[in-house]
DNA sequence: GATACTCGCGATACCAAGTATCATTATGAT
DNA sequence: ATCATAATGATACTTGGTATCGCGAGTATC
């Protein structure tokens, strides 16, 4: 254990590690402490380079590893690339700005209903759906013109 | 210009080369085939691989090409990966079965203005988005028990 | 049909993101 | 303190795609 008072991310990780019988390495605290640092999306390999003292096998490994326990989730940016991102628990959708790139959650998804009964209409029973939202935020808009 | 009446999608192809200034050429033609020849969705190097006397990034640069136009569209699996599909024009999602893979397409999207308004209350102006519907097809699903 | 201009091709090397392998080490249970 | 083994780090590999560049094939013009 480490002594002083942790992101309440790296806090919730380590009690998910120890109720799910993973071990409490050096490395898984040095991984989730440099996710608690990241403000918006960030690249797995840009992780591994802010942390040289931790394998990039590893760093990959356990950003995997929060993924699979929620604490992060993977965000598709407008080109194709994949990001990952501090997760709020739960489904969830992204917003994410063409122009600066940030992104933001959009919480409370409500169109399991309707794409459940479009699924239904193709005969599929639907199991989940994954969307992004891109848009262009307050900041990276020219003023609009008001009336 | 080759000989034989040719699936639709070849056709609109090269025509769309033709009024694009793009050049008509034996690769094109070969690829624009084998896509045509896809049932559901396709790796890139899949299709490469079909085409072993046309060069792997010849192969890459052609469906990115169609891409552009529209005759191809991009399929992000359940499990990340990504994948190509002759595309319906306009703006639509897919349906994919999480067991075959099987990927219908999900035409008429009535989510726009929905988003539009979630995408308004951040301060967003939304663009546009992406979605895929993940599922189970009736041909993966066990019989279900009938009431 | 011959000429020339240049786009597109193929080979190759490269890149980015992620996974497999495996000997070594540190963790947590006893 | 001991021990079994999960996790690490180094490295090699894989997958999916892009950059480079000399050469050859398309197309327009004569």
């Amino acid at each position: 254990m480490i002594a002083k008072k942790q992101h309440p991310l790296v806090e919730s990780f380590v009690d998910r590690l120890e109720a799910g019988g993973h071990r409490v390495t050096g490395a898984r605290w040095a991984v989730a402490r440099a996710v608690a640092r990241q403000r918006g999306h960030f690249a797995a390999d840009a992780l591994a380079q802010e942390l040289p003292g931790v394998g990039r096998a590893t760093v990959f490994r356990n950003i995997k590893l929060m993924v699979e326990m929620g604490f992060v989730c993977r965000v598709l940016l407008g080109d194709g690339r994949l990001r990952y991102q501090i997760s709020h628990r739960g489904h969830h959708h992204h917003l994410i700005c063409s122009d600066c790139g940030r992104s933001e959650d959009l919480l409370g998804c409500d169109l399991d209903s309707i794409l459940q009964d479009r699924a239904a209409d193709h005969d599929f029973a639907m199991e989940g759906h994954w969307l992004e939202v891109y848009g262009r935020c307050r900041a990276c808009r020219p003023q609009e013109a008001a009336a």
